[in-house]
DNA sequence: ATAAAAAAGCATGCAAGCATGTTTTTTTGT
DNA sequence: ACAAAAAAACATGCTTGCATGCTTTTTTAT
């Protein structure tokens, strides 16, 4: 639905002007990602997004038959943002567990999550939007961890230890962020807890013994 | 506003017969956070809490003058669920790290956390919401740094170490219950991850060297 | 090549549905 | 009988989807 086919010619593949059309979609797929961070999911109304994207509501509804059409488009869209975003950041920096703890954290940063966020804690309640997000969180995750085992190969020998640390990387970025924007931690913990994960994680490579061990290593 | 007073005497403070008033007050508000749990906020609208509270909706207007009324008068009694709840659980246990987490963690299940972290989010983009909640998010967080330096006395040595290992409980648990909730994580994940929280708090005990070791002592 | 035809992009207006808060009426309890 | 509690009725505002008309671009045909 996202990238429908504009009545594509055997001859000139470039969608000429209509191309136009992409542009005018993507831009109302920007607009709701800025909504939905300026907003929230709850007040992000159709009315908003149109103004948002310089758009009138029946143009928006002429690329999109429905508000949630718009939804799932922009869904795709950041899924595929998350996928090209982990790919470049895990190809740039292979076996630098700090870097890659600050890349991800970076990521962690900008709108996308905010956005996807804002989608994922709604899709709790909303069985239609879970029904779209819950494939792509179980696709990231598995790609996530294929990509890991890929990247550290002596530490396939351990893949408890290797999920343990995929997930608590995971699970301690997007909690620290989440906890920050929702103002229930302190920001200068922030730091500290990242220097702590890098450690954590360090300790969690194959060889370093059951428990954890100091070392500024690497 | 949210503790509206009932017209008080100053005679029988007993509430005599209208005391009743306050059962059904207490009716509404559960209803409310069983709305937040199973609709979201977004979704909680005032026929459905009034409709799962058994009542009308002119009823209900009758005790909470408005739903932002309502709203934050369940958002005063989730607060004093938490802290009475940590307060109890630190009481419990002390210095049994195990205990404590695993205590914090069956809080976490409760409806109450996932109540709060609705509004928790929707007071990231609702002014009026964020009025109210960061002051809440402020105390507990500093009751919480003061009882752990009660209960820790020798940690208080190394206020760095017990502020992390405060944050790193705090985060991960809610981290990890977020994630499962919205099905970002796999749940056989939890115990792995509640596990090596133990290990690193333990490992943030004072006279542990620098890092981390391994012990499975406590 | 040029004009007519078709299609796509875009804007405005309209009616229905729903949530909110206020007001009015009925019921309950002392 | 009187006051509080509960229910019902009402009026307003907002969001949504659809339908209508206008402009621009692309195609078709002479």
């Amino acid at each position: 639905m996202a990238t429908q086919a504009k009545q594509g010619n055997a001859k000139t593949e470039p969608g000429r002007q209509s191309l136009k059309s992409a542009a005018t979609r993507a831009r109302l797929i920007d607009a709701t990602i800025r909504c939905l961070v300026q907003h929230g999911y709850a007040n992000t109304v159709t009315p908003m997004v149109a103004a948002e994207a310089g758009l009138s509501r029946g143009a928006m509804l002429h690329h999109f038959a429905s508000g949630d059409a718009l939804i799932r488009a922009t869904i795709v869209e950041l899924h595929e943002r998350r996928l090209k975003a982990f790919r470049r950041a895990s190809q740039a920096h292979v076996g630098d567990v700090r870097a890659m703890v600050r890349d991800y954290w970076q990521q962690l940063q900008k709108p996308g999550f905010i956005a996807f966020q804002e989608l994922a804690m709604a899709a709790r309640t909303d069985a239609a939007l879970a029904e779209i997000l819950l494939p792509l969180q179980a696709e990231l995750t598995q790609k996530f961890q294929a990509l890991a085992g890929q990247l550290y190969p002596d530490w396939v020998q351990e893949p408890e230890r290797l999920r343990l640390a995929m997930a608590l990387s995971q699970i301690l970025m997007e909690g620290i962020q989440i906890a920050s924007l929702t103002g229930a931690m302190d920001k200068s913990l922030i730091e500290p807890l990242l220097d702590f994960l890098e450690m954590s994680v360090i300790a969690l490579r194959p060889g370093q013994g059951t428990g954890m061990t100091m070392k500024t290593e690497q």
